[in-house]
DNA sequence: CTACTTGCAAAGATTTTGCACCTCA
DNA sequence: TGAGGTGCAAAATCTTTGCAAGTAG
C-alpha cells in the first residue's frame, strides 16, 4: 500500500499555496518556499503541486506556452477570468453551476473539477498601444 | 492598416479543422494538411491556429505538458470534458451559461471565450489496470 | 529498516521566433 | 510591388524523469 509521507517540503509548499490569493505558478512557489527552504527543487515544487491537485487541494489554470498557475481550492464558488494578453487571472464568484453538466457527460466520467473559465482581454490590456 | 491574406496554408488548415470532430493538435493538422501541401510546416500551423483563436473562428483545450488541442467553434453551446489520465475529450451540450459572468467580471473586462471545462477520469482510464 | 521523497541535472515536449525567401492582392 | 506570409531551424519555455542519496514512519 502506498503511504504518503508529510515532509517539510510538502508542508511548505501547501503553505505557500494557502496564504497567496495570487495565483502563482510553479516558478513563484519555488523561490517563495526557498527563502525558508534554500535546497528546494523546482522538480519537488512539480511533485508536490501534482499531488495537491490529484487530491482536490488545489486547481490550476493551464494556458499553452505559459507556466501553469495554480489556486488553492476554497469552499467558495468561484471560477477565473483570464486575460489572454497579461495573462493575469481574476477570481469572479459563480454559484450557479453545480448541477448543471451531470447528466450530459459521457457514461461513467468521474468528475474531479468543473472549471468555468473567461477568456478575454482585461481593461489594462485594452488601453495599452497597440491593442 | 494590417491586411490579412486568404492563403492556401490558411484555407487548408481550416478546413481540416472544420471537417473533424476530434479536437486535433497543431500536429496532427499538420500531418493531415501535408497530404495536399507537403510544404506546410508547423511554425505557419500554429501561427494560422493562432489567428484563428484570436479571430474566434477556434477554441482551445489547453493543458499544461500536453499539446493544446484545437475546436472548430459552431453555433452550438457545447463545452468540454477531459479526461486527465487518457488526454481524451468528449463533448457536452451546456445551454445554460451566456448569461451567468458578465456583471461579476472585473470592470471593462472584454470576453472572448466563455468554457466550461469538467475534468475527471473516463470511464475507460477507470477500468485500466493502476487506476 | 525500507519504502517513499528529494535534489540535481538532463531529457522531453511544446511553442515561439529570426530571417531569408516567397506570394497574394 | 510590397506588406504579409512561409519554411526552416534554432531557441525559449515549461515540465517530466532517472538516479543516487536522504528521511519519515
Amino acid at each position: 500500500m502506498t503511504m504518503v509521507r508529510n515532509t517539510r517540503q510538502r508542508q511548505a509548499v501547501l503553505q505557500a499555496l494557502r496564504t497567496t490569493r495570487t495565483h502563482p505558478d510553479a516558478a513563484w512557489i519555488h523561490q517563495e518556499v526557498r527563502r525558508e527552504l534554500p535546497s528546494l527543487s523546482l522538480g519537488t515544487v512539480y511533485r508536490t503541486l501534482d499531488a495537491l491537485v490529484r487530491d482536490g487541494v488545489a486547481v490550476t489554470i493551464e494556458r499553452a506556452g505559459q507556466a501553469t498557475r495554480y489556486d488553492f481550492r476554497r469552499d467558495d464558488h468561484h471560477h477565473h477570468a483570464v486575460c489572454r494578453t497579461c495573462g493575469a487571472i481574476f477570481d469572479i464568484e459563480v454559484q450557479e453551476l453545480p448541477n448543471l453538466p451531470r447528466t450530459l457527460l459521457p457514461g461513467g466520467f468521474q468528475v474531479s473539477d468543473v472549471r468555468l473559465e473567461v477568456h478575454g482581454v482585461c481593461v489594462a490590456c485594452q488601453n495599452k498601444p497597440n491593442h
